[in-house]
Parts: C-alpha cells; sequence; structure tokens
DNA sequence: GCATTCAGGATTGTATACAGTTCTAAATTC
DNA sequence: GAATTTAGAACTGTATACAATCCTGAATGC
C-alpha cells in the first residue's frame, strides 16, 4: 500500500490542468482560488507548486506569485532535443553496463507488451507505454541521475504526444505504433550488438523521428486554447 | 537593483550547509530547528526545502520530512555523466547553430578571462570560472532546458570541484589551470570548424578527463565529515 | 532475556490570520 | 482627452496554532 500524500495529489492535479491548458500559458495562477477549488489550503498548494516550479511546468516571481509556462514550439523543440541528450548518452552506456542477463528481461518484457501495445488503443495508455520503453533502457545505463532527467524530461512532454496521437486517426494510430514497434525491437537489437556508436545513432533517430509530430502537435494544441478565447472576445 | 526573496536567501544558505556537510549526509532535516537557525518560520523554509529537493540535493518522504542526499562516489560518477550527456549535445547543437558573431565574441570572452583564469587563486573564483565557460557553450547551443539542466548539475558538482581544487598545492594547481585553459581553447578551435563529431569527442574528453579527480575528492570530503565523527565517538 | 505494546514526546502536515506588496481603476490635473 | 496620482481591493509572504503522524523508550507479558 503506497502513502500518497495530499501534496501529491495537489501536484498531480495541478499538473494536470496546466497540461491540459485548464490554467492558460503564460496565465497568473491565484492562489487561494485554486486551493479552494482544490479543496485544500494554501500552505500545501504552495508547496505543490513550488515543486512544479522546479519540474519546469510553472515559473515564479517574488511577489507576483507563479505563472503557467508557455509550452511553443520552441521549447518543444528543447525538450525533445534534450532528450536526444539524455537518452543517445544512456544507451551508449547501457550498451557496456548492461549485463547479458538484464539484456534477456528487456527482451521478454518487448515480447509481453507487444500485444498490449498494438491493441491498446487508449491513448494516455499507448503514451505511458512508450514512456515505458524508454526509461527502461534509462535505467539500463545504471545512471540514477539520467533517469531522474528523462523523468522529468517525459513528464514535461507527455500532454505534446497526447494530442499528437488524439489527433490521428484509429488505423493510422495502429500504423504507426507498428512502426514504432518495430524501431523499438531494432534498439534491442543494437544492445545487444554492444556498440555504442550504432545504438546512439538508431536511438537519435527514432526521437528526432518524432520532431515534427510534435510541432504540430503543439500547434493544433494551440488552436484548442486560442479558439475559444477568439470567441470570447466575438461574445464582447 | 535585483530583488530577492527571503526563500531564496533559505535556499542559498540550506544549500550551502548541504553543500559544506553541515547537514550530514543522509541525516533527517529538523523543520523547527533549522529555521530558528536561519532566522524564518517554518513555512519559507518548507518553501525553500522543497526546491532542495526538486535540484536533488534533498530527498522528501511523506510523513519522515526531508533528508540531506548523500553524495557518495557513485552519485557523482552519475553526474558527471549527465553532464557528457548534456555538453556533449549541446557543442554539436553550438556547432550548427552558433553564429559567427556569437562565436567572434565567445573567442573574445576567452581572451578577456585568460589573465583572470591564471592567475586567480581563490578556489570559489576559479571554479565559477570554469562553470562559466562550460554555460556559454550550453548558451550557444540556444536551447534553454539544456542550459537549465547543466546549471542544475554544477550546483551539486561545485563542492566537488571545490573540494578537488583546494586539496592540491598552489604550483600544481596554476599547472592545471594552464592545462584546462589550452583544452578551452581546443574547444574553441573545433567550434569554429563546425564539425560536430569532433567537437563533440574533444568535449567529452575533456569532461571525462576529471572524473577520477572527482571521485578522488569525494573522498577526501568524506574523511572530512567522518573523521570528526570520529572523534566526537572517542570523546562520549 | 526477548519481543510486544503502549504512552508520551517530538516532529511533520495543514489551516488560518495578518502583514506587506502589487495591481486596478477611479479621480484629478494639465 | 491623455497622463498621473492615489486610494482600496486583491493577492502574495510569513508566522503561528493546532491536528495528525511518527518515533522512542519504558513497561509488560511470555
Amino acid at each position: 500500500m503506497k502513502k500518497t500524500s495530499n501534496v501529491d495529489r495537489l501536484i498531480e492535479k495541478t499538473r494536470g490542468m496546466a497540461i491540459n491548458f485548464e490554467l492558460k500559458p503564460g496565465s497568473r495562477i491565484n492562489e487561494t482560488a485554486l486551493s479552494r477549488e482544490l479543496g485544500a489550503s494554501r500552505t500545501p498548494l504552495r508547496e505543490a507548486l513550488n515543486r512544479l516550479v522546479a519540474e519546469g511546468f510553472l515559473t515564479f516571481q517574488t511577489g507576483k506569485g507563479f505563472f503557467c509556462r508557455a509550452l511553443d514550439p520552441k521549447r518543444i523543440m528543447d525538450l525533445y532535443e534534450a532528450r536526444v541528450a539524455i537518452e543517445v548518452e544512456a544507451i551508449r552506456l547501457a550498451c557496456t553496463r548492461a549485463t547479458d542477463a538484464e539484456l534477456t528481461v528487456f527482451g521478454a518484457y518487448l515480447n509481453a507488451t507487444e500485444p498490449d501495445y498494438l491493441n491498446k488503443m487508449d491513448v494516455s495508455d499507448a503514451v505511458h507505454g512508450d514512456e515505458d520503453f524508454h526509461l527502461y533502457i534509462a535505467r539500463l545505463s545504471h545512471n540514477d541521475e539520467l533517469l531522474r532527467m528523462l523523468e522529468n524530461l517525459n513528464g514535461r512532454i507527455r500532454f505534446v504526444r497526447s494530442v499528437n496521437l488524439k489527433s490521428i486517426h484509429d488505423t493510422e494510430r495502429s500504423l504507426r505504433a507498428q512502426t514504432r514497434l518495430s524501431a523499438h525491437r531494432r534498439i534491442l537489437e543494437a544492445l545487444l550488438t554492444r556498440d555504442g556508436d550504432v545504438a546512439a545513432d538508431i536511438m537519435r533517430g527514432h526521437i528526432e523521428r518524432r520532431w515534427e509530430e510534435a510541432t504540430e502537435a503543439v500547434q493544433k494544441a494551440y488552436a484548442q486554447i486560442y479558439v475559444p478565447d477568439e470567441m470570447q472576445k466575438e461574445m464582447t
């Protein structure tokens, strides 16, 4: 039984709101209002907000308060590039450090999750499944810091991935799942050869191939936010 | 005039205490005692502690409180590897993105700081000087996230670098300063050729060459902490 | 003697009050 | 009418009180 604190709940909730643009990018967060809405007092909420600042979801200015951070295309690109930095080095390390036993288990994991991967139509599950694969490799690097950084990056990119996946049709989606799956298999093979340079190249390509998708997704997300705004203006 | 909040002050202070092992690794932090010591109440202190958790200096367990994180050799290695991940990718990006004008300014910066670099005997200044060089390159990558991550890593490694520098004699120290300076010049040259792969290799080598120094420094740091402990025991 | 229970103290978790600052908008001046 | 000033409302920053939880060690039973 995992003990989850109230603050953790507030973090989840607020992160969710930031991700789903219930808090608009750049807007100031009203602590009193938000605390009331989430059913807690300001003290624990502020703790939650502080941690979200550190995670990169919010910003903070003394005397002004907390602001929802904008997720513009430039930042998305930055985040994807940061992922490349982390994951390329992680797989390089994994090539020399992962034990044969670990790679065997990793292979089994890949086989076991394959059916889920292809049939899974729930977008959130699919995104988490993909994240898990990449986190697994980070873990094989035996470097806790790289893992930590990747977890953070995932948390911030997750929304973009979701928007992207949601925006495409089922047939196209299962097609892409298949493509990605075979890419994952190639990555496993590269790991097995233990050639760090080759593995690094493959990983780099795999992540970079998702950039345009991602920035495209952001455009859509922005449309989601700002169209309602325009409508508001027209109503005034 | 920069407005610096009370919480910021508490962060600085507490980080300093964690870094200098005034808070022992693994030990629980007594909020009441620490808040009294730092002249503030628990509320802002807890905000500060929360941010330090996010920075990686402390850990937190629900119901238990905040703990000073251990800085063992394994973690130092992890941090240096993470630096490699970030900085290698940063310089790769800098090779394609830095404008000629930027590189000219960078060269001028290198010339301007050279005299300081060699004459500077204050350890803290020397460490910051070296950090600045690396941050500069991260900035040339035009990627805010990589910069952010490197800043964080620097903050956590800084202490190790200081211990290391302090532990060597002046003549040896100025010798190393010279070595490092020429390494920095080579990095600039690599940037000017705009060959990402070459630049990446040079950067990797430059950072990796400091690992053993670093872990050695940690050993010394640990001696610093635990010898007094032993003495305490003997006094009991 | 060893494990277990339980009370008391210590410490963390949260709410709330109030002080200090910033923002807003109406009033004033040119 | 535009710019400036200035209350006052709204909000953030911090202290403190109290509730909830955890930890310690002595008492109890086996």
